[in-house]
DNA sequence: TATTGTTATACTCTATAACTATA
DNA sequence: TATAGTTATAGAGTATAACAATA
């Protein structure tokens, strides 16, 4: 009998977690940092709810992970100019010095992972899971 | 840019619970109680550490979905014959009837999950992840 | 000495409710 | 009245440490 879809998602991403976390270690950031510092990168500048939003994560986690980003000097909150109710969270220098090196070390992360599977397979599952999700 | 594939697991598997929380519902369990009675059902009788080793969780863990289960009436402990120090966990009638039928809706959830997916690829989507985990 | 099950405990991740300041 | 950010808090889910019974 095959294993259950929920078993192999679960477990796919812890194995590939045993990899990206070693990966990013010299970084000073985890996983979700390495999502959030991702999504900030985004060509227009981000509130604190978009990027929340954009990673389908609560808005008050939010809060604790641009507080933990700023406390390490990768990010940096300033208001929005004309709705003083947001926060643009925006990279700072070091940010995106640590997001450049930390998504090589990811990329090969994933490349490692993915290295068992034959011919384009690996194309394949992404584009799968892209529709999935 | 595509979305890292660490994202695509854990959403995936989010996505994929939306389907198969409610359709155990009228069965009294969860996706983790339906994980431990699908291993529980194999053709030999299986420790609690047994039981636990091939879903990849905590002995610690097992103990309490256990005593959950055997609450609910779908396992039974009982000492093992040969060494003392272990439970044989199986399945009651109640529990191979539920099952049985839980079963039948997590496949409905997964085939309606899957459904986006054009030709082979919900297939192969499957096969590749087995490689993986 | 090592293993299985158990309990107590703590940690991580996440969400909910209520507050503030702005709109 | 509604929204963005914040804080306090609580709930899953999981693992670690220590213990009893047994090997």
């Amino acid at each position: 009998m095959s294993r259950r879809l929920g078993y192999l998602f679960k477990h796919a991403g812890l194995r590939l977690a045993e990899l990206t976390g070693p990966a990013l270690e010299p970084y000073g950031i985890d996983g979700r940092e390495f999502g959030v510092l991702s999504v900030l990168a985004a060509p227009e500048p981000l509130s604190q709810l978009e990027a929340a939003q954009r990673l389908r994560i609560d808005r008050t986690t939010m809060v604790a992970m641009i507080d933990a980003l700023e406390r390490k000097d990768l990010v940096e909150r300033r208001p929005h100019p004309d709705d003083r109710r947001k926060n643009i969270v925006e990279l700072t220098g070091r940010g995106r010095d640590t997001l450049g090196a930390a998504t090589r070390a990811v990329d090969g992360a994933e490349e490692a992972f993915l290295a068992v599977l034959p011919g384009d397979d690996a194309e394949r599952l992404r584009d799968a899971l892209d529709r999935l999700v």
